[in-house]
DNA sequence: AAATAAATGAGAATAATTCTCATTTTCCTA
DNA sequence: TAGGAAAATGAGAATTATTCTCATTTATTT
């Protein structure tokens, strides 16, 4: 079946994309990704995209690994494990987020309380037997 | 009294001034803090000797504001609260850091945890009136 | 269909961070 | 205590992630 528009919306594909994956992928990945699909999509559209939806708070960011920011579709509060070795960002839906707390934190700062993030930083169990090799 | 060296120890100095401060800078503002006592500092020194500590686990990096990354001297688990207006990083002693989640992580994701951080994003009281009165 | 608005591509520009290398400082040893 | 090796530093170049510019394309409105 034909597209109605010559240029299908790059726009949700971008968003697709991340939605499609749990892997909390940084833009370029976001981008790599997109490439089979949509090889004409330019990384600064992907950027633009992706600071687009994090700002009408339909994504979130949630963690800056190795100064590369990554990205999250699921903006349901949820907590995270990062893996220093491989870069790798893993939800964990065995832990809650405390968001019991953002009450105590407003009135202990006096100001406005819009998340709460809990993350974890180690080493994955394919890093960790990985290392264990060498 | 006399400096033993003539070069005194600017890696001390760097790592006395983060100490001193409970506003975890990023290491251009450790640069500036030291600006008045050490002149003669570079920037470069800043990066290098900030990267060593975090190796060396006698700092932390708490968070990436804005694309810049954050320090704090205090390594004991605590909890912060990060400014999005005005990127203040502001520590909350008033709340705990659930470090018992280690160990369930650890089995979830069958890796190792080395960290735990809870941070909390918003609008301080500062911002929050601003915004107010604009 | 014309006019206007929005989105995009390509690459330049920017900003934080890292790297290189010559020099200085510290440490070690004879 | 001098001399040499090792470590630390300064200055600025290089790198990398991200943002910006602007001409062009695509979508929307009338």
């Amino acid at each position: 079946m034909e597209q109605r528009c010559k240029q299908f919306r790059k726009r949700s594909a971008i968003l697709s994309c991340l939605r499609a994956t749990d892997t909390h992928p940084s833009a370029e990945m976001v981008h790599e990704m997109l490439q089979a699909e949509h090889p004409d999509i330019s990384l600064a559209t992907v950027y633009r995209n992706l600071a687009l939806f994090k700002q009408q708070g339909i994504i979130q960011s949630v963690a800056t690994v190795n100064g590369t920011e990554r990205f999250d579709a699921n903006v349901e509060p949820h907590v995270h494990f990062i893996c220093t070795d491989c870069t790798a960002v893993i939800d964990l839906p065995q832990v809650q987020v405390p968001q019991e707390l953002c009450g105590t934190v407003q009135n202990a700062t006096g100001g406005v309380v819009s998340e709460c993030q809990l993350t974890f930083t180690g080493q994955c169990q394919a890093c960790c037997q990985a290392t264990m090799g060498a």
